[in-house]
DNA sequence: AGCAAGATTAGCT
DNA sequence: GCTAATCTTGCTA
């Protein structure tokens, strides 16, 4: 298994700055760490999802709608939003800067580091239904609601380079039927045939990488 | 104060 | 594939 660097260095607040979709795409392959007592954990962002409100249906934002909840959502790229689902935390990106309500869901990492560390904390020791979702990865990793509103800049919880990924899946996101035409949005990413990836789904297209050899 | 819905997961058929 | 679990949020009264 592979050994912890001394330093892996977060990501600068220009790195958030990107347009949304341009950033969902750009966080597949980085690396996303959380610290904590019982050590590092980390693992690649291999699937990720678009919210871009006020427009978007599916978003907690759809309509500028502002509580206490999506407080954050209207703050800095580059800061955490969690927030709970049924009994599970879930993790985005906060993204679109100052006064617009966007964010990247992360959906599954590919575990890394602090492996025996995640699986103490799932209770489990099978190392691909580990992190294979966006309730499952923040367990792992021990991503909780007091990291809401926290910098993705600075430990204990931020997000590093990565992998560059070979190619790029693109496809409808998962879980928002109720969601009306937005529901059809292509704005789910994943890394292809990456089998950490939450859900099979067919792709609407898949985007190569620009390091072609040929 | 009450209530319906939810960006999920685990377990069972 | 289907459903229960489980509990917070946000909306209505």
């Amino acid at each position: 298994m592979g050994e912890i660097p001394q330093d892996i260095d977060p990501l600068s607040q220009d790195f958030y700055e990107q347009p949304t979709l341009e950033l969902a795409k750009a966080l597949l392959g980085c690396l996303l760490v959380k610290e904590t007592e019982q050590g590092l954990a980390a693992g690649y962002i291999v699937e990720t999802e678009a919210y871009i409100g006020p427009s978007d249906r599916a978003a907690h934002s759809y309509n500028n709608r502002r509580t206490a909840r999506t407080e954050v959502m209207f703050q800095l790229s580059g800061l955490a939003y969690t927030y709970l689902m049924h009994t599970h935390c879930l993790f985005n990106v906060v993204s679109g800067g100052e006064e617009k309500p966007e964010a990247v869901l992360v959906r599954a990492i590919e575990p890394l580091y602090g492996i025996e560390v995640m699986k103490s904390r799932r209770g489990l020791d099978d190392l691909k239904s580990l992190t294979n979702g966006p309730g499952k990865l923040t367990k792992s990793l021990g991503i909780t609601m007091e990291d809401y509103g926290s910098s993705l800049t600075l430990p204990p919880l931020y997000i590093a380079n990565g992998i560059f990924p070979d190619s790029i899946s693109v496809g409808k996101r998962i879980g928002i039927d109720n969601a009306g035409e937005a529901k059809d949005y292509p704005w789910r990413f994943w890394i292809t045939d990456n089998k950490f990836v939450s859900r099979h789904q067919k792709a609407e297209f898949v985007i190569r990488s620009n390091k072609n050899p040929f």
